[in-house]
DNA sequence: TTTGTATACTTAACCGGTTTAGTAATTCGG
DNA sequence: CCGAATTACTAAACCGGTTAAGTATACAAA
């Protein structure tokens, strides 16, 4: 069996609270005794266990990041990768862990429940989510990265509706009329009052908004919005029915507008498959800006948000509320960072 | 205060053991017993400590990835973040959470002190390794990734030498005879002793055997081996340094072979900035073939090796160890995975 | 009526550390 | 030489749960 304290205080020949203090404050104690527990440490190779330690000091080092998906599937989209790798900033300089809580049980909530961390960041959690409640009960600070800015969360985000209205602006401005918006999904619909999505919203709202400017709107003719998982293989699937079902195919859509960049790049591989060229075919539009789509063939028209720094932020306001910023202003504790409209060249005007 | 669950006895007059109970095996108190202190639980907003409960249950629920760099540089890697897709796997179907552990205070074996898991992968840790010390004296379950196949570490791995083997043996068959190879760091090298890289010396082995058998070597005229950081910057800064570095020009290398696809694909970033067209000016060549490596312009020519796969068979050790498989057979631990050269279109015969 | 056995609950020990309060011995100031 | 302060250490409480062992009551069988 794995030696405890209390082995080697009695081996020692000394007290549990003298061993305590010979791993954590050596000062307390003398010179001839550090010696001979630590030899018996060294002896015995013991090595304290972080759990129990964790029972009265309270810190566990670590940070969760609560997953709406499977690992998995979150990790297909990069730009989730690169919120992580913010957060990853922030672990580097504080010395923390990070893990990753995908739901469980079907539950997010569930995850929160039993995640061993001492703050939460979570991907899209509305302020009226149950997880919240309950992070609140368990007294685990959290900061909400693509969520609601109210005073009840602690949030970082950018904002959707302005961005979306821009990047729609764009495509309806080169003169598409017939447009297939690719929408996030609602990532995990166990239960009706699991609401995801409040991205997809907001993004929606700023398409439309766009689009009533020129007497259109999501439901005009022409115009539809398809659900897509949020990976390459979720747009190329999306994308490849769409141009299944686009009959007469001169009926088709001439742009694809995608609400991450993974799915545009999916339609990227639909395109291939079938011949279609970017931009003189169809034109594509992504929303992110992944580090790969400045890269791909042609390079991706998207709009830039700032993935590691949402990331980094969060964490940052995670750790200010962990060292006990209760106090802080409003202001203080919402995020909102900036986006900017990337024109590459994968739209164009449509042809006819 | 955060209420306990001593809170909830007194307040609903029963024992702990009986909250516990209610909590945990509800069919061994009564009905009418249970319905009481579920009642002041929600009044209270009772939530058990999961620490706590894990002093006496042992089980965290987590499983923990040691990395040998921080969260930021190693999510750089697209094959990395395979891995842990391949781990997520098994976390999704054991409701199991994932740690990501840095180095802390620099040292791999400093995260693993404190790693609150129930088991762990480690990623390129040799079997002589001090964190393999620790771990087994922390009685943690663990399965290296790229470590070496011993009767004292389990282990998931590839053959590296002979994948490298035909990756060079490919290029060499071309023609080429000018060759940048643009190997692994060394990730973590506070210390000698933390000798990572195992990989890298087994691929430098297997395209030292391919040279051989032309009478070349490593060091011969015209080969040269680079390290590069395993990301695209790393790759692009690397192939721009040898590019500007190569005087007269026409000695510079005609191919590139990269230990890694995202390596490689940095390479791509450097040619086009120079204006280089690959595969005519310059060949090049990644090893992991991650997704995005068939997508590329021009598809990339590589060596595939399961990483998902790698993943999900290391997590799958892990759990099996945890299920108290401890008189498992060595070769049910040691798991070499298949890896195939895939041939694309950024390789060609060299110009002149 | 006695014995045996569920049932429903409690007491107390335990997990493995940290920390408070306290004791004994030594040093120091006046 | 006495009281105060310091040093070095320990006993016991504590963190917040789980669990083994034990008790009291009700009910069934002998």
């Amino acid at each position: 069996m794995r030696p405890t304290i209390k082995d080697i205080a009695e081996r020692a020949g000394v007290s549990k609270t003298t061993v305590s203090f010979a791993l954590n404050d050596p000062g307390r104690i003398s010179e001839e005794t550090y010696k001979r527990v630590m030899a018996v440490v060294t002896e015995l190779d013991y090595v304290p266990n972080p759990v129990a330690r964790t029972l009265t000091t309270k810190r566990l080092g670590a940070l969760g990041l609560l997953l709406p998906q499977p690992i998995t599937e979150a990790l297909r989209n990069p730009y989730v990768v690169e919120i992580i790798r913010g957060i990853g900033e922030l672990c580097a300089e504080r010395e923390l862990s990070l893990t990753m809580l995908p739901p469980m049980r079907g539950r997010v909530i569930e995850a929160a429940r039993r995640a061993f961390v001492d703050g939460l960041i979570t991907i899209g959690v509305g302020p009226d989510h149950e997880v919240v409640e309950l992070l609140n009960k368990r007294h685990i600070p959290f900061v909400t990265i693509d969520g609601v800015d109210t005073e009840a969360t602690v949030n970082v985000g950018v904002d959707d509706e302005a961005a979306a209205y821009s990047l729609m602006a764009h495509v309806l401005g080169l003169g598409h009329r017939r447009i297939a918006v690719l929408a996030l999904m609602p990532e995990t619909i166990k239960l009706p009052e699991e609401r995801y999505s409040l991205v997809r919203d907001r993004r929606l709202a700023g398409f439309s908004r766009a689009l009533a400017e020129l007497g259109l709107s999501l439901g005009s003719p022409g115009i539809c919005v398809v659900p897509a998982e949020s990976s390459i293989e979720g747009g190329d699937a999306a994308v490849s029915a769409i141009l299944a079902s686009s009959s007469p195919p001169d009926l088709a859509p001439t742009a694809i507008v995608a609400m991450a960049d993974a799915v545009a790049l999916g339609a990227y591989e639909a395109c291939r498959r079938v011949g279609l060229a970017i931009p003189a075919d169809l034109s594509v539009a992504g929303f992110d800006d992944i580090p790969t789509a400045a890269g791909a063939m042609p390079p991706l028209t998207t709009v830039r948000q700032p993935g590691r720094e949402k990331g980094a932020a969060a964490a940052a306001l995670v750790v200010e509320l962990l060292d006990g910023g209760d106090d802080l202003a409003h202001e203080a504790l919402h995020r909102r960072l900036d986006t900017e409209l990337v024109i590459r060249q994968s739209t164009a005007a449509p042809k006819d």
